[in-house]
RNA sequence: GCGCCCGUAGCUCAGUGGACCAGAGCAUCUGACUUCGGAUCAGAGGGUCGGGGGUUCGAAUCCCUCCGGGCGCGCCA
C-alpha cells in the first residue's frame, strides 16, 4: 500500500481541530471563562449523530465544560457555534446549537466534494490514517502447539488476530505477527511415542496422541530418521516428536496461508532456552530479589505485585516450566525494539495473565506495555449437540476442514463482525446452511455490482469525472452515499485506537447499503445525459475504494464479478 | 469458595455515558423487474437491553447486589 502520509485527513478529524480552535478562539475572546485550575478539561469528541436532522456532527463539548466552566451548557454551545462559524467556514456550513446542549454541524458540500476528490487520488491509501502516537508492536497470536494440525478452535485466535494486526498497520503502527510454538518438551515426546507405536503397530502409549494424522506421520516418517532414532543409544521419541512437530508446523502453516494469515516470526521455544534467552531473565530477576528457592524448586516471587501465589520457574527436577520460557520470551521481544506487546490468548488462559505482567514489571519493563487479549471461547455446534474437540483423543474437526465447508470470505467475516471477548455458539450445520446467506456477500455484491457499472460505463463511452466539484451539493442522495464513504478513515482511527475491531464489518454493511440505496435512486450511466453519467460515475468510484479498502482490511476478497 | 469473562428481538450478534441508538443480519409476513447485476430494493410484526437498587442533566452503557452461563484457580501447556 501507499505511504499512508498520502491519505487525506479524515474529516472528523479536522472538524475535531476545528473545534478545539473555537473552544480555545472563544475563550481568548472572552466570550468563554478558562477552565479552572483544579479541574480537568474535556477531551473534545466528534461523532455522528443517530438523527440526520441534526447534522453530519456533533460535539457534547459544551455539556462537558458545563461544570468546570459553572455556566449554562446552552451558553456555552452559542459562545462555541459563534467562535466555529468564524473558524471554519471553508469546512462547515450550517453550525447550530440544540438543548441540552449540542454542538450540531453540517459539513460544508465543497468539503464534501474535495474529500472525496482526495479519495481517489488516494486509491489504496483512502483509509489508511495515522493514530497519535504510532508504535513498533509485536502481535502474538494462534501459538498452537505443533502436536496436531489447527481445529476449529484455533480458528477464531487466527482472524482476530489478523484482523486486529490488519487494523493496527491501517492506524499508522508498525506491526510484526509472531506465532511461538513449542517444540521441546513432554509433549512433543508423547507425539514422538505416538508416532513410534504407530511405526512399529503396537498398542498406543496409554498418554498418546490418537488422530489419524499420527498415523499419516508415522507412514511419512523417513527411513533414515528412524534408523537414526532407533539407534542404540539414541532418544527415540525426543528424536521423532522433533522430526513430527516440524512437520505438523510447516502443516500448519501452510493452513494459515490458505486463510491469508502470514506471520513474520516463528519463534521456538527451544531457541529461547538454547540462547540463553531464559537463564538471563531469571538471573535478572534474581538480581531484584524477585526469586527464591523452596522444596527443590526455583520461584518467582509473584505475589509481590499482587498475584495470588508464588509461581515455579524451575521445577524440582530442573525442568524448566513453561513460565520460564514465557519470561526469557519477553525479554527477547523487547531487545528486538518493540514498544509494545500483544498477546492474543484464549480465554482459558486469563489465569496466567498476571504472573506474565508481574514478571515483565519486576525486570524493569512496563506492564502496560504487555498486554494480553483474551479472545472467548468458541463452542462449536452440530444439530444442537455440542462437538468436543480433543487433540489427543483424535476428535477435532481441522480448520482446513471447516473452511472447504464454509470459506474463507464467510469464515473471516463471521469471527470478524463480533467483539473477541464475547463467547460465541457456532453451529457447523447452521454455518454451512448460511454461508450462502453471509452478510459478507451483501457487501461483495455491491463491490461487484459497481464493477458492472464501471464496465457499463466504458461500452457507453462515459468516463468518470475527474472531480466532483460542485457535483453533489444539491443531491440529498448523493450526500448520503458521500457521507458514508468518508466514514472509513474514522473506522480505522477507532478501532486502531482501541482495538474494537468489529466496527469494520458494521461499517462494510452500511456502505454497501447506501450504494444500493444510491444504485436504486439514481441511474448512474445514462447515455443521454453525459455530464451527469461522469459526475456519478465518479461518486460511485469512490464507493467502489472504500469498499474494496474496507474488504481488504478484513482479509476478504473484492470480486469485479460474482 | 475466590478471580476473570458473558447475559440485548424467535436465532446469531452490534451498540458500552449522550439527544428518535432500543439496532443489524437471519427467520416470518406483504409488496417491487419491458430501464446500469433481484446475491437487490420498499414495508410490517417482534425486546420491561437477566432481576433489583444507586450515581448522573442524561444509563443497555458507570457502581452495588442478586440470578443464570462459561473459563481459570498445577513443580500441565
Amino acid at each position: 500500500m501507499t505511504d499512508p502520509a498520502t491519505a487525506p485527513e479524515p474529516l472528523r478529524a479536522a472538524v475535531r481541530r476545528a473545534v478545539q480552535a473555537a473552544w480555545e478562539r472563544a475563550t481568548a475572546e472572552g466570550a468563554l471563562p478558562a477552565v479552572p485550575a483544579d479541574a480537568v478539561a474535556p477531551v473534545v469528541e466528534i461523532d455522528h449523530p443517530g438523527n440526520p436532522e441534526h447534522g453530519d456532527l456533533a460535539s457534547n463539548l459544551a455539556l462537558k465544560l458545563a461544570k468546570p466552566l459553572r455556566r449554562p451548557p446552552m451558553a456555552i454551545a452559542e459562545a462555541l457555534a459563534g467562535a466555529l462559524r468564524a473558524e471554519a467556514a471553508d469546512l462547515l456550513g450550517e453550525v447550530s446549537v440544540a438543548p441540552p446542549g449540542f454542538l450540531n454541524m453540517r459539513l460544508a458540500p465543497g468539503a464534501i466534494e474535495a474529500a472525496l476528490d482526495a479519495v481517489r487520488s488516494a486509491d489504496a491509501a483512502f483509509g489508511r490514517v495515522r493514530v497519535a502516537a504510532p508504535q513498533r508492536l509485536n502481535v502474538e497470536f494462534v501459538s498452537a502447539n505443533p502436536t496436531g494440525p489447527l481445529t476449529v478452535g484455533n480458528a477464531r485466535g487466527a482472524f482476530v488476530g489478523d484482523l486486529l494486526c490488519r487494523v493496527l498497520e491501517a492506524g499508522g503502527h508498525t506491526v510484526t505477527r509472531e506465532y511461538y510454538f513449542n517444540d521441546s518438551g513432554r509433549q512433543v515426546r508423547v507425539l514422538g511415542a505416538s508416532v513410534a507405536a504407530r511405526r512399529l503397530g503396537e498398542e498406543l502409549p496409554e498418554e498418546a496422541y490418537r488422530g489419524d494424522y499420527v498415523e499419516d506421520l508415522a507412514r511419512a516418517l523417513p527411513a533414515e530418521t528412524w534408523s537414526a532414532a532407533t539407534a542404540p543409544g539414541a532418544d527415540r521419541d525426543g528424536m521423532i516428536g522433533a522430526w513430527a512437530s516440524e512437520r505438523i508446523r510447516s502443516g500448519i502453516q501452510a493452513s494459515l496461508e490458505h486463510l491469508g494469515v502470514r506471520f513474520d516470526v516463528w519463534k521456538s521455544e527451544a531457541s529461547l532456552h538454547r540462547d540463553g534467552w531464559v537463564d538471563r531473565a531469571v538471573e535478572r530477576l534474581r538480581a531484584g530479589g524477585h526469586i527464591y528457592e523452596e522444596e527443590g524448586a526455583t520461584w518467582f516471587r509473584s505475589t509481590t505485585f499482587g498475584d495470588d501465589k508464588d509461581r515455579v520457574i524451575t521445577r524440582g527436577n530442573g525442568e524448566p516450566t513453561y513460565f520460564a520460557a514465557d519470561i526469557g520470551y519477553v525479554t527477547e521481544k523487547f531487545s528486538r525494539g518493540f514498544d509494545h506487546l500483544i498477546y492474543i490468548w484464549g480465554a482459558d488462559h486469563h489465569g496466567t495473565v498476571a504472573r506474565v505482567r508481574n514478571a515483565a514489571e519486576a525486570m524493569g519493563y512496563d506492564r502496560e506495555h504487555v498486554e494480553m487479549r483474551l479472545v472467548a471461547w468458541v463452542r462449536f455446534v452440530r444439530d444442537g449437540q455440542e462437538v468436543s474437540m480433543s487433540k489427543r483423543a483424535g476428535e477435532f474437526i481441522t480448520l482446513d476442514e471447516l473452511l472447504a465447508e464454509v470459506g474463507v470470505d464467510a469464515a473471516r467475516w463471521s469471527f470478524g463482525s463480533r467483539t473477541p471477548s464475547t463467547p460465541i455458539d457456532f453451529d457447523i450445520e447452521l454455518a454451512k446452511k448460511q454461508s450462502a446467506e453471509n452478510p459478507v456477500y451483501y457487501v461483495q455484491y455491491a463491490h461487484a455490482r459497481i464493477a458492472s457499472i464501471l464496465r457499463k460505463a466504458v461500452e457507453s463511452g462515459i468516463a468518470p469525472a475527474p472531480s466532483l466539484a460542485g457535483a453533489i451539493a444539491d443531491d440529498p442522495v448523493a450526500g448520503a452515499l458521500a457521507r458514508e464513504i468518508l466514514r472509513l478513515p474514522e473506522v480505522v482511527e477507532d478501532a486502531a485506537t482501541d482495538g474494537q475491531t468489529q466496527g469494520v464489518t458494521a461499517y462494510a454493511t452500511e456502505l454497501a447499503t447506501s450504494f444500493h440505496a444510491y444504485y436504486r435512486d439514481r441511474r448512474v450511466v445514462d447515455p443521454a445525459d453525459p455530464a451527469t453519467s461522469a459526475a456519478r460515475l465518479a461518486l460511485v468510484d469512490a464507493a467502489r475504494i472504500a469498499l474494496r479498502n474496507a474488504l481488504a482490511l478484513l482479509g476478504i476478497s473484492a470480486p469485479e464479478q460474482m
